[in-house]
DNA sequence: TACCGGTTTAAATAC
DNA sequence: GTATTTCCAACCGGTA
């Protein structure tokens, strides 16, 4: 793993040498240009980044970027060139925004077209790479096989064979059961570090035939982890850099498990195609993408946001959006989708709502919510629970609200530290496999189990094995009972049941 | 309302 | 252990 952090460091080294380079070229290439225009043209930069980054404009849709990104493959660059192209200056526009001059040039990875597995792998051995794509593949080929027929997927473990839950397993649809809390455990095998630095984004893969979680972190890395030591290949650590930024959500296709979404605060959206071993691009925004679902009633689109308070819905077989609006005044940190009523989303944005939507009625110039669950500050996640009937949100506030009653309309606030400072992601409530507990970190390096039917925190698990404050977390879809923690400083913490 | 700047604060690394 | 460094968040309140 430490040779993994050091070639992870030489890389990005690399990077900064050639920026070094590139900004060495671009001043010898201003001292041609008029001094004063140079500097208006840098002013303006600073500006235009700022603005997008602090404030991007209000309907981001309706009018046309200030800077617009040239295409690479329009100036003749291979798109397929992962580390083909340095930073240049007509490209950052509003990645202007850093106090270290050197975090400002564009990125490798922000060219528009595919990237290649290998050429953003970080683990040195391609060998290593292409182990990960065959660990996909396999699992992905049962997938398919398990899914066309009737018997559901063949499962490696005893456990899901024996539950009656696996009898009733659907794609797409997390497997429910009640477990009890007090159970828990954290085995030292289940612990990694699975990328340097601060996690925003984790999740598990869909799939019973092996347990692999995914980590995308502040830099634009992604990680995987091969969890259960006993399968082969189990245990490995598999690091990629895909994006320049936070990772700000990953979408696995349940149908498809060789595919696998990303987006990023970059503005990208890629889709890992294993098959093509390639991140390809979907889609490139000039906005921030603060957060990315995908509804388990229609897996072939996806829903994104887009700066300040839009949301884009975007057809992945068409290739295009097929629908954008505007539904909240400030970055919208997550969408969520009801697993009972196909027609109901739930969002929440800095604006201080979360909001629930139905989506037959957001194609509207000004839609109207179902309804609005308020809090005092920025709102960082809204939740549906397994059955649908509670909305589950997390506010700066230092509540997590418990909507319920046929229209959400009983709204309860329950207290829970949720200021998380500079340096750690914030706090987000999430559920496990029943209705019945909300599973959110805390500061003090422990997990609060919050009791929906009493309304307040009831137990707090934890562990001298855990170095770090949890910040996000996220359930095993298929896997009842399999909870992982993730923290600022890249590690992964797999708590399960005996 | 856009913008500026202060503030919060954890964890890796260096000693 | 303890001190030092990090400086790719995000919020808040003051100001023009």
């Amino acid at each position: 793993m430490g040779e993994k952090l050091t070639e992870y460091e030489r890389r990005r080294l690399e990077n900064i040498k050639r920026n070094d380079e590139m900004v060495a070229a671009l001043k010898i290439h201003s001292r041609l240009n008029d001094l004063s225009a140079a500097a208006a043209a840098s002013k303006r930069q600073r500006d235009e980044s700022k603005s997008s980054k602090r404030s991007p404009v209000k309907k981001p849709r309706s009018e046309s970027p200030v800077v617009l990104r040239r295409s690479l493959r329009s100036r003749g660059v291979p798109p397929d060139a992962a580390t083909a192209s340095g930073p240049n200056d007509d490209l950052t526009g509003r990645k202007l925004t850093f106090k270290n001059p050197q975090w400002n040039s564009r990125e490798s990875t922000e060219v528009e077209g595919p990237l290649k597995m290998s050429g953003t792998y970080l683990g040195g051995d391609d060998g290593l790479n292409q182990k990960l794509i065959r660990t996909i593949l396999q699992c992905s080929k049962k997938s398919v096989l398990s899914s066309d027929g009737d018997k559901g997927p063949r499962d490696s473990t005893v456990k899901l064979e024996k539950s009656e839950e696996f009898e009733k397993f659907i794609p797409g649809k997390r497997l429910t059961g009640s477990i009890d809390v007090n159970a828990f455990q954290l085995k030292p095998e289940n612990i990694a570090r699975v990328v340097p630095s601060r996690i925003m984004s984790l999740k598990f893969f869909p799939t019973v035939d092996m347990e692999m979680v995914v980590a995308g972190n502040k830099f634009g890395d992604v990680g995987f982890w091969n969890v259960n030591r006993k399968n082969e290949g189990g245990g490995g650590i598999y690091l990629y850099h895909p994006h320049s930024r936070p990772i700000s959500g990953i979408v696995i296709d349940p149908f498809c498990i060789s595919k696998m979404y990303t987006s990023c605060y970059d503005g990208f959206i890629r889709l890992m195609d294993v098959e093509k071993e390639i991140f390809d691009m979907v889609y490139y925004s000039d906005y921030t993408v603060y957060s990315m679902s995908q509804s388990p009633h229609d897996v072939k689109s996806l829903y994104f946001s887009e700066g300040r308070g839009g949301v884009n819905k975007w057809d992945v077989r068409a290739g295009k959006s097929c629908l954008k609006c505007d539904l909240h005044d400030e970055r919208i940190n997550t969408i969520d989708f009801n697993s009972e009523n196909e027609n109901i989303m739930a969002t929440s944005s800095s604006d201080n709502t979360a909001r629930i939507w139905d989506l037959r009625r957001i194609n509207a110039v000004k839609p109207t919510p179902l309804k609005i669950v308020s809090h005092k500050r920025a709102v960082h996640s809204a939740y549906f629970s397994p059955t649908g009937k509670f909305l589950a949100t997390t506010s700066l506030d230092d509540k997590v609200g418990l909507s319920s009653g046929a229209n959400y309309e009983d709204t309860s606030m329950v207290y829970h530290y949720n200021r998380t400072g500079c340096w750690i992601s914030t706090f987000r409530g999430i559920w496990g496999w029943d209705d019945s507990s909300i599973y959110i970190g805390n500061m003090k390096r422990g997990l609060d189990v919050i009791s929906v039917e009493e309304a307040k925190t009831v137990t707090t698990l934890g562990s001298d094995l855990v170095s770090a404050i949890t910040c996000r977390y996220e359930a095993h879809p298929y896997n009842v009972g399999m909870l992982a923690g993730a923290t600022g400083g890249g590690q992964v913490y797999i708590w399960t049941q005996s």
